[in-house]
DNA sequence: TCTGGGGTCCTAGGACCC
DNA sequence: TCTGGGGTCCTAGGACCC
């Protein structure tokens, strides 16, 4: 089974707003989620039914989605709110199964393969959707299948509150006459690639010879032949799994030509990189310093420490290093810094170098982070970053 | 006032080893 | 008798997801 929130942005700062006070239900005008365009963050983030009837679309520049319809409202919305409705989700589907793979803040997979066998899976569907809809006020898309990757897409036919089935023998009818596109795992770059080889819907691709694909697209093409033709062995993935990186970027208000500045910048990055890295006890092994240029162009250093820490000094000494290597002197519009080859502190070696030095830097980011634990991230900062926050933006 | 931010996985090429 | 073959590790870039 597989469970993703209509509209999730948008429908769940709906509720909130309702819940604060406000009489207008923005679910019922065409309205947006979106960033901000002063910080030229400006995209669409989620759309409201009625925005979408105006061809408004996910991803789309605000004032792209203001030329379809002027008449729209966008609104900020908060990811605390997100956060907390997406919780109240998947505590309620905890009582239905304790193996749930949560997919993304609005997505999920639950195996419910006891209900398949007994064909009780389309009652328990239509239980969890109705409980959703009574208790949470909000609606979902239930997608039922015998693989993930079949329930998926059948979460994704048509919308709102609908619940769907995509049984392998329902493939040719209800998935094989969609365009490429809809096909999970086929983006903006393949499908141009196959159109030009005259592949437009998931059924011709389905019919194409699988070693032509792998020919051309290498594993890709493996993974786009078996999901037309609705292969997937994937398991519902139930345990936690730890992160394999953790990274910040931030789009500047305006563009950045000078190197004493993108320090400064990438180092409010490191300080909040390092602050999630130790919240998970982790230590990274590797620095990734990335950034865009004015004209959207990307490119990256990243460089293996001789050693795993998670201390705020060492991993933005490396940080400087490669961004000193990196820029050329353009304007700059976005800076971003990952740490990579995380592995877990305390099954960490010791460093050699493990000094006294180290031992004080270490105490420093644990009363560091206490702090901003105690009274919020921004509570405490350095002073040399004063006045110049304004033109970065982290939550 | 044109184009976010956080991730995972894959590939290609180069360095280096035996 | 100019330059094999197999492997690992590292870095840069890109595709895709929500």
């Amino acid at each position: 089974m597989h469970i993703d929130v209509n509209n999730a942005f948008l429908s769940w700062y709906a509720i909130w707003r309702l819940k604060n006070g406000e009489a207008l239900d923005i679910r019922e005008i065409p309205a947006v989620i979106g960033g901000d365009e002063s910080k030229r963050s400006g995209i669409v983030l989620a759309k409201s039914n009625l925005a979408k009837k105006f061809g408004i679309v996910t991803g789309e520049p605000l004032y792209q989605a203001r030329k379809k319809c002027p008449e729209i409202k966008v609104f900020q919305g908060d990811f605390k709110v997100y956060r907390e409705y997406s919780n109240k989700l998947f505590n309620l589907l905890a009582e239905y199964k304790d193996k749930i793979e949560r997919f993304s803040i609005d997505e999920c997979f639950l195996d419910m393969t006891e209900y398949l066998m007994n064909s009780k899976l389309m009652d328990k569907a239509v239980e969890i959707q109705k409980r959703v809809n009574e208790e949470l006020e909000f609606t979902v898309n239930i997608g039922l299948s015998s693989n993930k990757l079949l329930a998926k897409m059948a979460s994704d036919f048509e919308k709102p509150n609908k619940i769907h089935t995509l049984y392998p023998n329902e493939i040719e009818k209800k998935m094989w006459p969609l365009p490429i596109g809809e096909l999970f795992m086929l983006g903006r770059k393949t499908i141009p690639k196959l159109y030009n080889m005259h592949i437009k819907t998931i059924g011709d691709l389905a019919k194409c010879d699988k070693n032509e694909l792998i020919k051309k697209f290498g594993k890709h093409g493996k993974i786009m032949w078996e999901y037309a033709n609705g292969i997937d062995d994937s398991k519902v993935i139930y345990k936690y799994e730890p992160p394999k990186s953790i990274g910040n970027s931030t789009t500047l208000a305006k563009d950045v030509q000078n190197l004493d500045e993108l320090n400064r910048i990438l180092l409010t990055l490191a300080d909040h990189v390092t602050f999630r890295l130790r919240k998970y006890h982790m230590v990274a092994g590797v620095v990734n310093v990335g950034l865009r240029t004015k004209d959207f162009k990307d490119y990256s250093h990243q460089r293996k420490l001789d050693f795993t820490t998670s201390n705020t000094k060492e991993i933005y000494s490396m940080a400087k290093k490669l961004l000193n290597e990196l820029y050329k002197g353009e304007p700059i519009r976005l800076v971003s810094l990952k740490v990579d080859k995380l592995s877990d502190k305390n099954e960490t070696q010791l460093s050699l170098f493990d000094t006294s030095e180290n031992k004080k830097q270490e105490k420093l980011d644990e009363t560091l982070d206490k702090i901003k634990e105690k009274y919020g991230y921004s509570s405490i900062t350095r002073a040399g970053k004063l006045g110049i926050e304004k033109n970065i933006k982290l939550k």
